[in-house]
DNA sequence: TCGCATCCTGACCGTATGGTCAATACGAAG
DNA sequence: CTTCGTATTGACCATACGGTCAGGATGCGA
């Protein structure tokens, strides 16, 4: 019996394994009945019956519906930020944004519920999340931009707008998550494979790399 | 139709006025709060309130939420597969491409609230047009797959896989709408100027026709 | 073993929502 | 004016949903 073997494995803490794994669930479930349904589309019922929970404890752990979605949105934009470090340390714009399309295109593919998430959360006006956009985001983009701007300044590409760049990593990476159905509905109704991703990575990195002039 | 029946039906035009002034109202409205609310989220009081109607003269003019909320992904679809006809009759990837970037630039910036919703529909699996996509625009992506490859086969362009290319032109162009609010808040909290939008679509011009070496 | 904090959950409640309907108003044709 | 199809609308209903709560179960330290 699993239960036990880990009740016995663990002398202390077992409460707060209790709350983390169940939280895990929760937020697992959450996460893709949210991207599925949307905020208001999803029911705490499904939820629940996703995670394996009854419904009442769902908010034992997580207050409201709200609190619930404000803490998967929190978690993809951390996912989505560790993302950054990619871009940091770079030599050029070839290693830079050539590491970013790779960790954002593999966020794309290991998360694609939290990618549509974000998304929905965007296209309704960021209710949750506009404190984020305006603090944490606008300086990491303002940061970025000042990186790229040093690499055009230095002649390692082409003079382009590093706001606009920006906006087109994002763009097309995020698109192979959150249009995942239309991707796979036009590849015969088959998801991606190992090599599809891999080329689909390649592709978006060469046009990109040499769009700015930097192959 | 009786002759007599299709004469009164010409005669009359303020009827037909009438249900077309309303639907359009409803419509106007339905993509409206669809696009901000999402499905779920939408209320048919909320879609009244805005097309300053009573709620049940809504149900009067079309029968259920979910009809409601077709039309408008129908609408959406519509206008987009309209930009086809930029790709059209190009000679080369130049006009081709740089004629479908400027269409498709517009509608984001003239039909946010469509482009929204078609990107909810497809995020959540598109319920309503799984048809289209299998249909309509699997064979519209295939043709324009045929073209692109035709402008590699000419020289007229680098040996880039149409197909992410097509999705490097959706997910850049789409981008300016369905993210419109991230990127207005990272524009001071601004909507972007003509002069933006010109240096938007220029940009996105610029590194995708480089990027696939028809500059 | 006992006491205490944490965890669990069935049953319940108020509200909001999609949808219905019957009564009414309107306007064009005869 | 009368007739008849179209358009309008307030009132109403059944349901589903988010959230509450009381009471019980469980495990841990002493």
């Amino acid at each position: 019996m699993p239960d036990t073997a880990r009740i016995s494995r663990i002398r202390s803490g077992r409460r707060t394994d209790i709350r983390r794994e169940n939280e895990r669930l929760i937020l697992d479930a959450a996460e893709k009945v949210f991207a599925e349904a949307g905020f208001g589309g999803a029911t705490m019922q499904l939820i629940a019956d996703m995670a394996g929970l009854p419904k009442a404890n769902l908010h034992y752990y997580f207050p409201t519906k709200e609190a619930l979605y404000r803490r998967v949105v929190q978690n993809i934009f951390e996912i989505w930020l560790d993302a950054a470090a990619s871009f940091d340390g770079a030599a050029g714009p070839v290693e830079g944004i050539g590491a970013y399309v790779e960790a954002k295109m593999d966020i794309s593919r290991r998360h694609p519920h939290g990618s549509k998430v974000w998304a929905a959360e965007v296209m309704h006006g960021a209710p949750v999340i506009q404190d984020y956009l305006e603090t944490t985001l606008r300086a990491w983009t303002e940061g970025r931009m000042a990186v790229i701007q040093r690499w055009i300044d230095e002649g390692k590409m082409a003079p382009i707008d590093p706001r606009h760049l920006l906006y087109m990593l994002w763009a097309t990476t995020q698109h192979y998550a959150d249009f995942g159905h239309q991707i796979e509905t036009l590849n015969a109704g088959q998801p991606l494979s190992d090599r599809q991703w891999r080329e689909a990575t390649e592709s978006v990195k060469t046009i990109i790399l040499r769009g700015i002039g930097a192959l």
